[in-house]
DNA sequence: TAGTGGTCTAGACCACGTG
DNA sequence: ACGTGGTCTAGACCACTAT
């Protein structure tokens, strides 16, 4: 049970859509009515209701209602930044994770430019493999301030690392930049991904910031191109 | 001047944010500075900074206030449904959009179930290319119900078939959801697109739906790999 | 303690769709 | 005419940050 009331309207509601107990192309009660059954204003009604619009659940009509959308065989959105691990556990395939390499480093001038940083600035270097079907299919090369991430052991990058930074630590992680684009794989790639004739891979590189607007990450995540596949629901604005 | 309060503060905000004249790294005034500047209630100011967060222009920090964000070296993200005229528009580069086909056609099985056809409905099919400095590098395939869109020209598809379809048939255009995937180049890839070396082309794939839940498009973009690129803000959940 | 953002409320008026 | 969602308001209380 969530403290906000809102969130907690937003997570029964969309369940119940998942759940088909609210099918597809039905209307939903008006804010009303929904005011009523949760006991709450409709003000926040609206703001449960604008989180479902958001997320692809339903399509609000003026004048009508509010549609629940075929949400069925949607595949999962690799936006909003999602872990590796959150998508792993949510597709329930067998991935394994295997970290190459664990180092404490100084920032090359690229970094010191990508990052802003001074070059005496301490970061860890992190290499991780993704595994699954015997294949190897995803290399994640990630930089994180030492100062920020004051220690950092093979275990933890090997569990879950985003876990480790926001219930370990109690950092609070607000926004990325993200850019994805397609490129030749390099010596790096052919050495730890499972190639054969596939010869691109997709790099999706973020620059991840905490709450409190400070950067303190990058990541660089290169996946075999035949694996990839970034699925987005888009809303048109309307401004 | 749009019609509503919280869309002129977004604009209002959004652009002094874009010209500096409130610099990245500072803090917004408080909402009710802004609630005593703009002559508007605390929450219609929040609804306008909630678009400032969402799209990247600030980070609010409870006790404490809104950040600017550094939005200077922003790439245009292709998120939010946007046209390929209004990315062309965006970044100031010639582009030149070429009409290759534009026939009515009835749906083949994979449309039929793509997107849940009879198999006696009329759907336009369009073909255009999209060149920039001599070079081919995007092939736009869509497919269009004739119920939604009765009428079509090679003039209207060369010019905008977006600004068409919200303007002049006053359709509403509410979400769509995107895949984004990368695939070998294929007959057609080769016969319009200018490869050369280049045997690989990323596939977005779209289906458009209007404003009341109405699926009225099938689109498959496909952009030679190397000049293909998309850049995301994402924000962290936390629900 | 004072000021900030976060949530919630009750009520008003408007714009739109349906009968 | 009625019910729907869309906008806006004024006010309350809470959680957090600064000092």
């Amino acid at each position: 049970m969530h403290e906000n009331k809102f969130i907690n309207i937003y997570q029964d509601l969309s369940s119940k859509i998942r759940r088909a107990i609210l099918p597809a192309g039905q209307l939903l009660p008006s804010e009303n009515e929904l005011g009523d059954q949760y006991r709450a204003s409709r003000e926040t009604i609206r703001k449960a209701l604008a989180l479902l619009s958001r997320n692809g659940y339903i399509q609000k009509i003026q004048g009508k209602g509010s549609v629940v959308l075929d949400v069925s065989r949607f595949d999962f959105p690799v936006s909003g930044l999602t872990s590796f691990r959150e998508l792993a556990e949510h597709t329930g395939e067998q991935w394994k994770t295997t970290v190459r390499q664990l180092i404490l480093m100084k920032p090359d001038k690229k970094l010191q430019q990508l990052m802003n940083l001074e070059e005496d600035q301490n970061l860890w270097k992190v290499i991780r493999s993704r595994t699954v079907g015997g294949e190897t299919v995803i290399l994640d090369k990630d930089f994180l301030l030492l100062d920020t991430v004051p220690m950092l052991t093979a275990d933890i990058c090997e569990h879950s690392l985003y876990d480790y930074i926001e219930n370990e630590l109690n950092l609070k992680i607000g926004f990325a930049k993200k850019q994805i684009t397609v490129e030749e794989a390099n010596e790096e790639d052919r050495q730890y991904l499972t190639l054969s004739t596939v010869s691109s891979v997709v790099v999706v590189r973020s620059l991840v910031y905490l709450d409190n607007t400070q950067l303190f990450q990058f990541t660089e995540s290169r996946h075999r191109a035949d694996k990839f596949r970034f699925v987005d629901f888009a809303r048109r604005e309307h401004l």
